[in-house]
RNA sequence: CGCGGGGUGGUGGAAUGGUACCAUGCGAGGCCCAUAACCUCGAGGUCCAGGUUCGAAUCCUGGCCCCGCAACCA
């Protein structure tokens, strides 16, 4: 089972539309997904959405709708975006799917039951009627709801508890041994260090009256599961883990889990208590992405400065954004979105840097008659140069590093910018067909190199090549 | 208060303690195959103050600033 690769994105939760955080998680897995297969890896790539949760159930409610059909909707505008960006996953699961999903959230439970890490606990909290939800000491402001002005009620309730602290020297143990990787290594000591603070049990279920809208507690009708056993039990539930399905033997453990920074802890430290109190191996590892921001600001309805994917991708197309997201975004740190940066990169590096040379590829090869044959590849120099830039781009993907890899990419680009300025192919001599031949496997080398971060345009390329047709790639701004 | 990460030209990134590099943006020149593109040259930088060292972006101390976390918040 050396040759698959499993890569999963975190599960967009369904309060509301797709931002552009999740596009640049959806992309990243994207590029990982395509470039595994690219090696012949047997790639299971999978995405999907939690739906679960009192809040969602809540906002249905608000709009006087019936919560499937409003979750229904959203998922469907996950999908939508999925499609548009030209993401290639296999699967999609829904925590919502009770012939998919339940049966592994269920049979983990009841494994986590028999090992004896599951156990009833009294916990009292401040519940506020206005918000329906309990809140903690730091959201009361004077000791009130802020939201409400009303003073919460101390309500005492009896819910499940995971005995996550049994698994606190394992789970260390594992992740400083990077037998669970966490990249980058930041986010690793922070995990780390957080948890030299101790771990503590912590409630992994809700009264049914309070949560309504999740999946029940087996045998305990009274009692719905909290979000942690089931939406984080989506990455074997889509493997059909309940039944040990063919694709569960075959794909886990995940390669590695694509998540946002927000939910680092969850996925390090309660999921993989979750594994280990179940009994199953854990992922190889966690790819932590950083957070996006707008014109330099947190994006927020009330600044109005949320990014819409969908927009650009209207305006675009899809490959544009992926580059940007990919180049301009520092792979695991946080980066920003303005149209200004996102419309220089468009202009400098697609259309006057990647377009511009394969036009001129194209043009000179029209000139003189010259046409691309694969079986011919070229020596010296550009041999060498090519191999060195495909290892490097390969290194750069092997270790997630996106960014760099398309910084190695586009120095090919202004090295053969340079080499053609050299060699003027456009000037009759003996080195003419030669040094357009280079173009055009230079041309095609990108072709092959743009494939897992811009599939769309690598096609083109390709196309204009063999059919020696130029067309503009990229219309400039 | 605490814990963790971080501050490199206007912007985004690189740099085993050893000439600070790349891209973009800006200024000047060149070229004419190409999408007013491309090439060359230039200006511009290590948050601040100390310290260690022959030598510090890198190591140490203090300060300032930014970000994350502080567990029932998806």
């Amino acid at each position: 089972m050396k040759n698959k690769f499993y890569v999963t994105t975190s599960i967009a939760y369904t309060n509301a539309s797709p931002h552009i955080g999740f596009a640049l998680e959806l992309i990243q897995a994207d590029v990982m997904a395509r470039y595994n297969r690219s090696r012949g890896k047997d790639v299971y790539f999978l995405t999907g959405t939690d739906e679960h949760g009192q809040k969602i159930a809540k906002k249905a409610k608000e709009e006087g709708v019936e919560v499937e059909n409003f979750v229904d909707d959203i998922v469907c505008d996950f999908q939508h975006l999925i499609r548009e960006l030209n993401i290639s996953n296999n699967d999609f699961i829904r925590t919502t799917d009770k012939e998919r999903h339940w049966p592994t959230v269920v049979e983990i439970w009841k494994k986590m039951e028999e090992k004896g890490d599951l156990y009833k606990k009294k916990y009292t909290g401040y519940y506020c009627v206005g918000c329906e939800s309990f809140l903690t000491e730091k959201d009361l402001v004077d000791g009130v709801c802020p939201n409400h002005e009303l003073e919460p009620e101390e309500i005492e309730e009896e819910n499940y508890f995971f005995k996550l602290s049994k698994y606190e020297d394992e789970i260390k143990k594992l992740i400083s041994e990077d037998r669970l990787k966490i990249i980058p290594t930041e986010r690793k000591k922070e995990i780390l260090s957080f948890m030299d603070g101790g771990l503590s049990d912590i409630s992994v279920s809700r009264s049914a009256d309070k949560l309504e809208w999740g999946i029940p507690v087996p045998g305990d009708d009274n009692q719905v599961m909290y979000v942690w056993i089931d939406a984080l039990s989506n990455y074997v539930s889509a493997l059909d883990y309940a039944n040990q399905g063919e694709d569960y033997e075959k794909y886990w453990p995940a390669d590695v889990h694509c998540i946002g920074k927000d939910i680092l802890r969850f996925h390090s430290v309660i999921w993989i208590g979750i594994l280990l109190s179940a009994g199953i191996d854990v992922p190889k590892n966690i790819f932590v992405h950083g957070f996006i921001t707008s014109e330099g600001k947190k994006m927020s309805k009330s600044l109005g400065n949320i990014v819409d994917p969908f927009d650009i991708i209207n305006d675009f197309g899809a490959d544009p954004l992926r580059y940007y997201l990919l180049a301009e975004i520092p792979t695991t740190g946080d980066g920003d979105f303005t149209k200004k940066k996102f419309v220089d990169r468009y202009n400098s590096d697609l259309a006057d840097g990647l377009g511009n040379l394969l036009s001129r590829t194209i043009g000179l090869a029209e000139k003189i008659d010259a046409k691309f044959d694969p079986e011919r590849s070229p020596g010296g120099e550009i041999k060498q140069k090519i191999a060195k830039v495909k290892k490097n781009v390969e290194e750069d993907l092997e270790s997630f590093n996106f960014k760099r890899a398309l910084e190695t990419i586009w120095d090919l680009i202004h090295y053969t910018d340079r080499y053609i300025e050299e060699k003027k192919p456009w000037k009759e001599g003996w080195e003419q067909e030669k040094t357009i031949f280079e173009m055009l496997y230079i041309c095609y080398t990108l072709h092959e190199l743009l494939y897992p971060f811009m599939p769309e345009t690598s096609e083109k390329i390709k196309h204009q090549i063999i059919s020696r047709e130029r067309k503009i790639l990229f219309d400039k701004r």
